[in-house]
Formats: structure tokens, C-alpha cells, sequence
DNA sequence: TGATAATTTGACCGGTTGGTAAACATTACA
DNA sequence: TGTAATGTTTACCAACCGGTCAAATTATCA
């Protein structure tokens, strides 16, 4: 008999979670480059470097797969949001959000491109994950800085934009990757380009780009 | 004998002319939901209103179809970075440019979706047209924005990855609509969220966040 | 009108897809 | 060691894929 996952009550053994891990870092691979519909089984085994029968051993369907996928990646992905602290200075605690916002769209671009396929698609899969734990996060994190500009910390303005624009302004350099370098050319290909857009970015959130009368 | 693309020499038929238009409509709708490898021709001519054979019969391949549907709306997509004038009012052109492609992404989402999805794969067909164009244009621009930093007109700073924030956070609003519906909910799922959204930006691209000390 | 070219269709093809069946191999453990 | 559960493989399938073909239909225009 051969029921995997289904027949798995308590305990798991160690081959299935070294193989598990091996078909969801593959499925990683495939997923975040070709999108789910894209994306084919043959293609997750052969980088997985297992037969196709034997990675269905473990998840049944190719939507199993994804699921499992982006539920566990969902989780870490919103890290950076959860650490946004509201005791912190308000301006150094959104320069740390870009940074490592930034830092996880240079360190882990394939997980970035794996939400924004899905997303991109109208999220048919995760649209309750949207709906549910992520909108209440950012409510959470948006009444933060709403209060912050009420206080007068930082400049009066909608907090879901903000975080709106954080989040695309870093993923940008993960899921447009191949624009970004095209346009910067071959000689700024270099991995400086993080660097230079955590400066630029930096600056833009906190000052904009109107000159400001210095008084002398 | 029936040869439509290759034969046709000089002038096009009514009815050629009519059919490519509905077949590039209906690709557009159909590529920009599920990127390339995702679409298939069924759908597509099923959404084009007519059989697979009439519509391989304008558009040999799968791939021809979609060169042509991304060359069509690449040059439009650009429109906006085309206009950006240097002559004007350097805060006003930014001001300007970043409601441009706000009104893009609201009213051409389809377009914008087509364009993420292929860079998002690593654009596979359009690599070209990115190094050469785009370039290009963006290194234009790019001179002009260095030189009112230059002259004191705006802040100092990077302008292509000024130019980068300007296209991530617009495009963010049709690329990301579903994730942005979902975390704003549904009372605000309005189209409101656009005007939101331009008003943030504006304030963003020129202020910033921190609180200018007014003199009194 | 008639004839010629342009357009449309149903039937079909080879290759790929996600997934299965069953035999075989390996491991865990009494 | 034996044996039952777990893991792996080969061979395979039906559905779907992009694309072809030849016949049928429709538009064009002398």
C-alpha cells in the first residue's frame, strides 16, 4: 500500500522530511519562474532529481504542491512586517522596514516572484490568505501609522498607501530584476545596485525629492 | 490556397484588419491573466469568438501572436516616460508623470499585467527590446532628472532608481489589484482608491514623510 | 453572373501534460 | 532474522496542447 501523506497521523519520518523539503525547494525553483500554469511537474522532479511517480508520492497533485508552497512561504515573508514596531522611532523604524524589505528581495527574489505570479494571476489560490491573516496585519500596522501622524512624528498620510508603496518599490528589484538590470546596463549589474536603491529610497521616503530651504 | 500574413503584400482586407484586432483584444485579455506558457490558443480564440483554425489562420503561432500583441503595447506603455518634458517645472513633470501612470494603470491594466507577467519570467521575448528601447529612453530621461539635481531644481539622487519607484508604485495598482482589494477591503474597494493613491504619491515623490519644521 | 481569391470549419496528428497501477526495493522494528 | 510498512520505479493512460489539412463557405470583382 502506498498512502503518504494521508496515512501520516503523528510521527514523519526523516526520509520524508528530507524529500519534502528537496520537491518544495524545487517547486520553488519552477513555481516562481513559469507561474503555476506554467510551471510543470516533469520540470519539479528533474530539478528536484527525483522520478515524477516518486515526487506524487509525496504531493498528490501539482496544486498540493503549490499550496503547501506558498503557505509556508507566505509566513515568512511577512517577517519584516510583523517586527514593525510601534515603540521604535517612527522614522528609523520605516528606514529598517525598506532596508530589510530590501535586503529579502535581494537575499530570497524567488519567493517575492512566486506571490507576485500568483498575485499577478488574481491569486485564486491564496485569496482567503489575502482576505484574512494578511489584511489584518496591515490594519494593525496601518492604526500604527496613523497614530504616529496624528502625533505629528511623520507627515500626514494614508497608511495603507505607504505600505502599498513599500512594498512594491523593494519587490521591484526581485520581480523586475531582469528590467532593472537591463536598464542599468552590464557595468551597473553589479550587486551595488541594492545599495544604491536602499540610499535612494531611503531618502525619498524620508525627504522627498522637493529641496528643502536650509535656513542659512 | 490560403496564405493570409505572408502573401499579404500591399493592402489588408476590412475583415482582416477587423479579426487581428479581436484576436489581439482577446490575447491581451488572456496573456496578461496567465502569462505565456499559462495562455492557451483555445481560450484565446474561444474569447476571440471564433475557431482555433480562423484564428491560426491570421496568427501562424502562438509565439507571433503574442510578439506582435507586446510589440503593439509596448510603444503606447511608454507614451508617458515619452512626454516627460525638460523644459517644465521640474516638481510639476514628476507630479505630472506619476498621475500619467497612475491613469495607466487604471484604465490599461490589462496592458500592465501583460508587461509583469513577461519581465516576471525573465522576458524571455522582449530581452531586445529592453536593452535597446528602453534603455534608451530611460538613459535619456535619466540625464535630464541628473541635471536639475544638478542645479539645485530637485534633491540629489539616483534617477534611475527615482524612475524604478515611479514605475513600481503606480504599475503596484494593476499588477497587485487583487492583494490591494483584498487588504483595503471591501469598503474602500471603490475606485476611489486611485484618486488615494495619486494624492499619497504626489506627497510621497515630493515631501517625503518627515515633518518639515515650518517656521512657525 | 461566374470564377477566382480569401476566409472558415471539422477532423485530425504527434507530443506533452498531470496523474495512476502495480511490481519492485528498501527501511524500520519486533 | 523476518515481515510489514514505507519508498521507488517502469510502464502506462486519458486529456489537453499547438498546429495541420483538405474541404466547404463566403467575399471580391471582372
Amino acid at each position: 500500500m502506498a498512502l503518504p501523506r494521508a496515512a501520516r497521523t503523528l510521527r514523519r519520518t526523516r526520509i520524508q522530511e528530507e524529500k519534502e523539503e528537496r520537491i518544495l525547494e524545487a517547486a520553488l525553483e519552477v513555481f516562481s519562474l513559469h507561474g503555476f500554469r506554467g510551471a510543470t511537474v516533469d520540470q519539479i522532479a528533474e530539478v528536484a532529481g527525483m522520478s515524477k511517480p516518486n515526487l506524487l508520492y509525496y504531493f498528490r497533485t501539482k496544486e498540493a504542491m503549490h499550496r503547501a508552497l506558498i503557505t509556508r512561504v507566505l509566513d515568512t515573508w511577512l517577517d519584516p512586517l510583523r517586527e514593525f514596531d510601534a515603540k521604535g522611532s517612527p522614522v528609523a523604524e520605516i528606514r529598517s522596514y525598506i532596508r530589510r524589505k530590501l535586503e529579502m528581495a535581494r537575499d530570497f527574489p524567488r519567493e517575492s516572484r512566486l506571490f507576485a505570479n500568483e498575485v499577478l494571476q488574481g491569486a485564486p489560490n491564496i485569496e482567503d490568505e489575502l482576505k484574512g491573516p494578511l489584511k489584518a496585519l496591515v490594519d494593525e500596522k496601518a492604526e500604527v501609522i496613523r497614530a504616529w501622524a496624528k502625533a505629528g512624528k511623520i507627515a500626514k498620510c494614508d497608511p495603507y498607501h505607504l505600505i502599498f508603496s513599500i512594498w512594491s518599490t523593494t519587490q521591484h528589484y526581485a520581480d523586475f530584476d531582469v528590467q532593472v538590470r537591463a536598464v542599468l546596463g552590464q557595468e551597473n549589474a553589479g550587486e551595488g545596485r541594492f545599495e544604491d536603491a536602499a540610499r535612494f529610497l531611503e531618502q525619498l521616503f524620508i525627504n522627498g525629492l522637493e529641496v528643502r530651504d536650509q535656513p542659512a
